[in-house]
DNA sequence: TATGAATGAGATTTCATTCAT
DNA sequence: CATGAATGAAATCTCATTCAT
């Protein structure tokens, strides 16, 4: 009949939140219950109303920020390698960089990160790793071009540089669903890193017929 | 009340599947709609439940055989490698038949694998990828403990393997999803192979500090 | 594609009423299934529409004529009873008779008395059992007033009067349910028709106050 | 999409509850449909499941506390029994005392009575009438033993204890069914009771061959 | 005789969402 | 802030029944 006192406000909306990431994870977006996650909250289905606009809003809450987060880095991180890096040869230590620096992103939410790249599935979000793909493959696209145009009779090869980006995402997904700890984490894709930048070496041009 | 009849026996049968297809493709399994497949399909609901027995029976009844036929081909494969090749140094050729087998196999029936591989979220078969993988893997480990005994003071590193295998699938997945023509997908599955061979020599052994 | 053979002729329908009898006193007449029905028969459905009308009449098929036989053979008794017997101080062995008569009938078909007597909810046969209890009820009540009309200053006691024939017809769906020999039925329900007619002694008449 | 708001809180839940009792009691357990029962109650269908799990619970939710009211009178009185009366021949008052205390449970909530004993088909309390006739039962049985010990060369007849147990409970059933007026069914019940007493002594023992 | 295919109405249940209080 | 009540649409599935072949 009448609402619980809370000491501190603020404090159902975490309770929501906490059961939400929990039955999202577990369920995905589409099989999860928003009467579960307000049951677990120990709350009715209006408070969750009073803090959230819909099923939608409520996932959107949780990886939204994480999300932007990212985003925001990437490009920062790839403008300023467009600006600075015309030589693509000196750019070993840069993939460490990026790879340590989104490594600690994911971790320092890791739940979040979960539930964007893996339990999206029905929500706004659900391309999200294929925009996160696409942004770093136009950015690698440019140094692509770059090594082409360094090496005449060749050309981009656009499949492998689309499967190559993409297995690097991938890898931090698979590495964000097996490894808990991050330290390790890091060691992993610092390992990973070095062999995918043999694989632009090995594969990312190929012959150019239509050149003499 | 009165049912329609149809000139060609089975014809209903393959409208359903193919609507099927067409619906668990699109919206994945759990947000497919039976009422949608069956008015796509020009039946009523009740058409579906004498063909199917429910929505997992008409899933399955789409991937389960070319499913069956895969795994049986890959113990088939391994089985016959675990035989034949004690030495893993000659096994270069190998992963190239093995890749032309898996696309083959995979493009003859494009879209119940995509069906299986990634739209398969709520049906027995969610696990199947990691099926195919643990498949694979078990295989790949034998290979790998062979390499560290020839290579004293070295150990298999558990997560490149499992994290090479798993990407060695994904490689397959990211195939059928990008790549309509079967010819151009051996070729460039035939390039990935390779490069996942220098993966193995890179990273799959890790020095062992407990051996002197 | 092409229908069975039938060495005999008729045989199918009687496999059909065979699962039918099964299935109507596992489960009930209403939550009984005309496909389970069907396939334990070996046939489609199609077949049993060929042989019944509609689930009733296969139903009816089962307990029609039994019914009708009872009846009859309790209308018979009972005229020849009214009849005969003005003085019903010497019915004594008449009542043995009935008993004896109507255990024969009953077991003499016993699986469809039991669809009559205990799962023809949902069928026009629901109140049988009233019925049967009805006709009986209607001749013990002239037996009862004449007992009434000898004895002045007293009435019959309705309520026991319909309340012991509606207990003796449930003492036969008892032994039916619980007594699969027939001759111990016979001993049984001998001894309980005894004891119901010292049930008429006691209970039939009460004193009537509007008499002086 | 606005849910419409009661000025009397409950008053739903009551509707619903007092047009579940109507459906069930016209229809049984297994024919009654919800979709009638929320029209009658002038709500949508998932108005019924705020307040109830399912069908069962909403059957439960109107006969389970009467039922369990009544076993625990019942299990209450024949503890009481088996300590005090070891004298089975004083206890002509107490069937008289047991008759008036289950016609008052039973008139009490005569509706969910009869919901309990004639209509339950389908849900866990179908062997409702078998597990209170079990109750009986069993007491009685020591009783029988009793009389049995008290007159050498006897011993209970198993089949009259349970027909008399059987006939017992079915006499309230048919007061229920019959008899609205609760004075009148007390009378009635007084009466049958003094009947069944004499079915025990004229019953209950038969000659045992074993004994000398 | 019997099959195989299909109907269409109905069943129970779940869900995100709404809103007066 | 939060509750408790209710909506209404959609979901999957079952059923007796029909009928051309």
């Amino acid at each position: 009949m009448s609402p619980r006192n809370h000491e501190q406000s603020g404090e159902t909306k975490e309770l929501l939140l906490k059961a939400a990431r929990a039955e999202f994870l577990e369920k995905g977006y589409t099989k999860a219950s928003l009467r579960k996650i307000c049951a677990d909250a120990g709350v009715t289905t209006g408070a969750l109303y009073f803090f959230f606009k819909d099923k939608e809003d409520l996932f959107s809450s949780i990886v939204e920020k994480p999300y932007r987060r990212l985003v925001t880095a990437l490009e920062e991180h790839f403008e300023f390698d467009s600006h600075a890096a015309a030589d693509y040869t000196q750019q070993e230590g840069d993939h460490d960089d990026l790879a340590r620096m989104l490594v600690h992103h994911l971790y320092s939410n890791r739940e979040a990160f979960l539930l964007l790249l893996t339990r999206a599935h029905g929500t706004s979000y659900e391309n999200a790793v294929d925009e996160v793909v696409g942004l770093m493959e136009s950015s690698y696209h440019v140094m692509a071009e770059q090594m082409a145009s360094a090496h005449p009779g060749t050309k981009v090869n656009e499949y492998m540089l689309h499967w190559l980006t993409h297995m690097n995402i991938d890898a931090f997904i698979h590495l964000l669903t097996h490894e808990c700890d991050e330290a390790k984490a890091i060691e992993h894709m610092s390992q990973i890193m070095d062999y995918i930048v043999t694989g632009w070496t090995k594969m990312i041009l190929i012959p150019d017929e239509t050149q003499k």
